[in-house]
DNA sequence: CTGTTAGCGCCTTCAC
DNA sequence: GTGAAGGCGCTAACAG
């Protein structure tokens, strides 16, 4: 591997004007500026990025911190954030924490040592310490998804009124009984839909049932559960609200070992659409989030820190939810 | 940030035994050992992998580079790199291409400036100049899913075989006329499955119907397309192979809007599987590629490879397709 | 078992 | 407009 100096030499010039040349830093005149650009192609100089890194104190890299890439939330989210680091020359390391802290956390600390220039981070669990920690370092960090209790740059959807509407619209259909299957209870996501359904139950004068609200986890396997469970109470529920796709998915899957249809028999909505490229005929009704965006927004939020642009304070960017009416809720 | 050397003042002793205790090479008395990790915890000390990587010319980083993530086939590949990776200590940065000869050849430059240590590599379409400036810098690589005509490490799956099965499911479902509908004819996948096609039908002596064999791309639209394309072919054909997922779904779809049923107006089998836990109902004939086994194979190949192991020549990896007979054929 | 020396490849700082 | 010196944080190679 050629070196500057490697390309000095040939150039006849000073590693420093190689340097300058290849940076744009600082003046040189053209001849030279000839001279070095031969010499770089005749030997096919590459700079070492870490060498780079290591002097200039930026690695132009960003850790992306989710939960499972195999969600197709996910996925969309962090090609959003993919596509807008690369539209600045960035590079994404990416880092499953299937909800672990403690996969959180070792991966973090990597992150860190690798010195990468910022962070998106969606928290596992309700750990803040990862969190903590970078933000202690002074690396920017923006927050996706959920809400967190400490002061943070953060990009997420308004659940609690994503899930006041879907929960409003099946009032409106008549529904009286509707049950709410939902993910952990350390999870902001899960919690503030829970809300939004409670006010939206509350508004309509609608008496909360809390035989069905269930809290599990964000799975097809955990939806299926609760809908197995869901049906047994008496009087049985006339529709589900599912908190998140995997969760709907499982419970129509036990609706239809139950026996039950959608929605003649049992009336469903859920939060996140299912990706429409693998769908073959859309029929959830939906509160659907703009995923891209949310990765793409994150990134240009961190990017702009990084640029040392930005208020002191945290921005706080909440994209609303687009309400898809479709054949499950009747 | 504190270094080595604050770390090695504070416990009285020189930066490299710090090094040593904190790689665990080289001898260190149990006093020592004792002092430089208090010392270490009570700075708060984190290596900085920069130098180390500068140093020990090793990143522990692998470059990823598919073509859309988007695609649950590479998501569940991605994650199968992530997972193995993570296991051996490793880190990934993740590139989507889009197919772009450009956007490969961007960012495989970008991740050997980076000093990456290894490459799971999908090439995107035919152009090999990135995959050759890998090898050339000595950097090993693993290519994944596609065959290309030069000596490289390889996993894949043998599409011709998965090509031919499904053809051959048709054929016992006594169907005679079979359209292929394809992708691009620069991806050895797209020929691959049309080659096992024709064998197949070649080997049941019916004859091939150029006019049935379409070459578009690996997307829903395409898909569409060729499908609103075969319906118009006279006589028409009574069963479609799709070449993959994507494809499959608009080829539904392109049924649908022309008032055809699956599989009674036209029988229908695809290459790749659509994640179960996305589908409510499965019900695809489908040759499925175990796509998580593909990335944690390649990875650990990849990684021995870095380990020094391994024989001389290329390794290449082809595993089974498992033909899943659901209801679309029929 | 521990320390000294040197240098990975680059860029900032200061001279000329 | 160009160059010399030094150091980013770490570890290999060689002492002792």
């Amino acid at each position: 591997m050629p070196t500057i100096y490697d390309v000095a030499e040939r150039a006849g010039v000073a590693p420093v004007t190689v340097s300058r040349v290849l940076n744009n830093s600082g003046y040189a005149s053209e001849a030279t500026r000839q001279r070095v650009e031969t010499a770089v192609a005749e030997l096919g100089y590459t700079p070492n990025r870490l060498a780079q890194g290591l002097r200039s104190k930026q690695t132009q890299t960003l850790g992306l911190v989710v939960t499972d890439i195999t969600n197709p939330f996910w996925t969309t989210v962090a090609r959003g954030v993919e596509d807008a680091a690369h539209l600045e020359g960035f590079s994404v390391v990416l880092c499953n924490t299937d909800e672990s802290e403690s996969k959180q956390s070792q991966y973090v600390d990597l992150l860190l040592q690798k010195q990468v220039d910022g962070f998106v981070l969606v928290p596992a669990g309700n750990d803040l310490k990862a969190l903590l920690r970078i933000q202690k370092r002074g690396v920017p960090v923006v927050v996706v998804d959920r809400r967190v209790p400490v002061p943070a740059d953060s990009v997420r959807c308004d659940s609690e009124t994503g899930a006041y509407h879907l929960t409003q619209h099946l009032l409106e259909r008549g529904h009286r009984r509707i049950a709410a299957l939902s993910g952990s209870r350390t999870v902001s996501t899960a919690t503030d839909r829970v809300t939004g359904y409670r006010r939206a139950l509350e508004d309509a004068g609608v008496p909360v049932d809390e035989r069905l609200i269930f809290h599990r986890s964000f799975t097809q396997q955990a939806g299926y559960e609760m809908t197995t469970a869901v049906v047994e109470v008496s009087p049985r529920p006339t529709a589900l609200f599912a908190v998140n796709n995997f969760i709907a998915i499982g419970a129509i899957r036990a609706l239809r070992a139950a026996g039950l249809r959608v929605p003649e028999d049992m009336a469903l909505v859920a939060f996140d659409d299912l990706p429409l490229t693998l769908i073959i005929e859309p029929f959830l009704t939906v509160a659907s989030q703009p995923a891209y965006e949310m990765g793409q927004r994150a990134t240009e939020l961190l990017l702009s820190r990084l640029a040392g642009g930005g208020e002191e304070n945290p921005v706080e960017i909440v994209l609303p939810t687009v309400l898809t009416v479709r054949s499950s809720s009747g």
